[in-house]
DNA sequence: CTATATTCTTAACCCAAGTTAAGATCGTCA
DNA sequence: TGACGATCTTAACTTGGGTTAAGAATATAG
């Protein structure tokens, strides 16, 4: 399969974009490979792009003031939609930054041409409505694992549903992503020997 | 004002909704009063209804079933809509209680309703899109929330940014919503005692 | 295959929240 | 007003994560 072809194929999955949603679509689909390390988008700029994941993982973090040490918030991995929700619908600077942890393929729109898509046909209408959805669901998850679960939960749910995230990914990230400290990850290993 | 005139208001501020959209919604909208612990929306009910709050308090919380305790996710006040998102857009089963806090007074419309409504007038649509967004920043919130602050400083900003809350819900329902226990509360505030 | 950098674990000590139970305070209604 | 229920605080102890720094294990490159 040509990229475009996977593209096609996970929109078609993900928003029933069909055949002809698509052509629309097409020429507005631009690629880009990112280096490890190399930023999506930064810390006070306005996130203008909605990227698909080709191949890759993504992070967003934030810095804390006082702290000043990363905290990892989500990450995007392949055959995701990757973008900074917040910034990108309401076209304002980002709190985070967001950086490709590995080399990385993305496929990506311009909001402005994404806006016309929703204008021009119902499908990507409907994928507007379940990209936000999806953020909402990202969002909530979250705070529901800081909610209800302890760290060490957290870390087993991680392991159970996010296998992909969980094998490529140094376990000082995985912490961060926890909301704990690299030794407490090391801790709450050590009690997993044997349960 | 009437309550009509208080709800076209509200959605005009909200979305911009003006009095001929408003004029199409309001045959659907029906009124009903709450009582100090009646529910809007129980756990395992799907959520049928969006609601807008003329007066009073709800909260949505999570029971654990292991430690068997509440954990509030969500309060709502006067002049905001009142919902389980997740159950309301998915039409799935809610995880969650939504309990007014006191006697309420709700004008809410019914899911069919109003998806009629996205098809008829664009003010819907957008109207939609919006309370998308709310949804999104209210979960995001609150996971920010706890991922980049202490129990201190969540308790700290409730104070400063929501007041209305603060100075009307019981204390050990302001501890849970933190995600603390009471004593842990107090403990808090006697140490800023003095700051 | 070693040297070096990166990542992971461990140890020791500190501190804040959890837990449980008792007691103080506040509100409300008979 | 006085008594009850609801709410809030306190105390004593436990537990688990934070912090810092050192060392072990693993990857990577020369």
């Amino acid at each position: 399969m040509t990229e475009t072809q996977i593209l096609n194929y996970a929109l078609n999955q993900f928003a029933g974009i069909d055949a002809e949603a698509f052509e629309l679509s097409a020429p507005y689909w631009q690629r880009k490979t990112y280096g490890k390390g190399e930023f999506y988008n930064e810390y006070k700029n306005v996130c203008k792009y909605l990227g698909f994941i080709l191949d890759g993982v993504f992070r967003t973090y934030y810095i804390d003031d006082e702290s000043a040490d990363e905290k990892n918030v989500f990450f995007f991995s392949k055959n995701q939609v990757v973008v900074a929700y917040k910034s990108f619908v309401t076209q304002t600077p980002c709190s985070y930054y967001t950086e490709s942890m590995t080399e990385s393929t993305v496929l990506y729109i311009h909001i402005n041409h994404l806006n016309e898509l929703y204008g021009r046909s119902h499908h990507w209408e409907r994928f507007g409505r379940l990209v936000a959805e999806t953020a909402f669901n990202l969002a909530m998850n979250r705070a529901e694992e800081f909610m209800f679960r302890t760290p060490e939960q957290r870390y087993l749910e991680l392991i159970q549903n996010h296998p992909d995230i969980f094998n490529n990914v140094p376990l000082y990230h995985i912490a961060s992503y926890l909301g704990i400290q690299a030794p407490s990850l090391s801790r709450i290993r050590k009690r997993m020997v044997g349960k």
